[in-house]
DNA sequence: TCAATAGTTCGGAACTACCGAACTATTGAA
DNA sequence: TTCAATAGTTCGGTAGTTCCGAACTATTGA
């Protein structure tokens, strides 16, 4: 059983619901917003020492697959890794600000989310950044 | 085993995880559409009658529930049915701009489906297909 | 009190996701 | 060329979720 090619929808097969659903697991919209926010090359192993959590490499691929079918992100292989890259200028033409406003939603919601689980600062500073 | 009562989120426990993921369904943002564009009293009935789609008032009930759950909607009985609403503006304050662009998308994608005349570019089981 | 209407809950079948183990694929060194 | 190391994929079983018919609760109006 060797590997199956990957699979890539164009741009108009894509639908919100794909995009909705794969964005909707807290890993995988944690690792779109890394690719987009395009910090690194990103892939399986780079995310993983990113974030710190740990996750399968099984359930890490599972979640790469997830977001390519739902046309969220190119993959290919370079070498021995992949390079994943976001599709989001074809996405904002398909669907305008889309996109933006979930990723712009997941900052925010972190920022509030990294904010509760610190000890209380005396002084809580009103520019809270991102993790 | 009597029925219990309806419960609402406050904005603040409002997650985008689970308001992706209460949209990431069609039937549900197609109902979440109707409600936010407020053409008529929202109910499982009144879905029913506009969309004459076949959804078993189960899943309906589940569907409500889900969009209820995740924040989306306010639910309320007003005599022998139910009144939901949208709660958009809270929506709006937590997370500026999602609402907007997911119904936005939601209406561009039925236009273009509308055209085509296709039934639903649903995306194939990936167990199905593969092997 | 009762029939009609509107929606909820239950339970089991169908579907989907997760993760360890075994696998494929590529590279660079011996 | 062979081999070990690295990166990611696929398989298979189980845990979790969703769907829907049947039975239920709740409200109204006759």
């Amino acid at each position: 059983m060797g590997m199956r090619p990957m699979f890539h929808p164009s741009i108009n097969e894509v639908t919100v619901e794909g995009i909705l659903h794969a964005l909707s697991d807290p890993v995988r919209v944690a690792i779109y917003a890394d690719i987009v926010a395009q910090e690194c090359p990103h892939n399986c192993s780079n995310f993983l020492r990113v974030s710190n959590k740990a996750i399968p490499k099984s359930t890490l691929s599972q979640h790469f697959r997830v977001l390519r079918e739902a046309g969220l992100i190119r993959s290919e292989r370079h070498g021995v890794e992949m390079q994943n890259i976001s599709r989001c200028i074809e996405l904002e033409q398909r669907f305008p600000g889309l996109i933006r406003a979930i990723v712009s939603a997941h900052t925010i919601q972190s920022a509030g989310e990294a904010q509760t689980k610190k000890p209380a600062p005396k002084r809580p500073s009103r520019r809270a950044t991102a993790q």
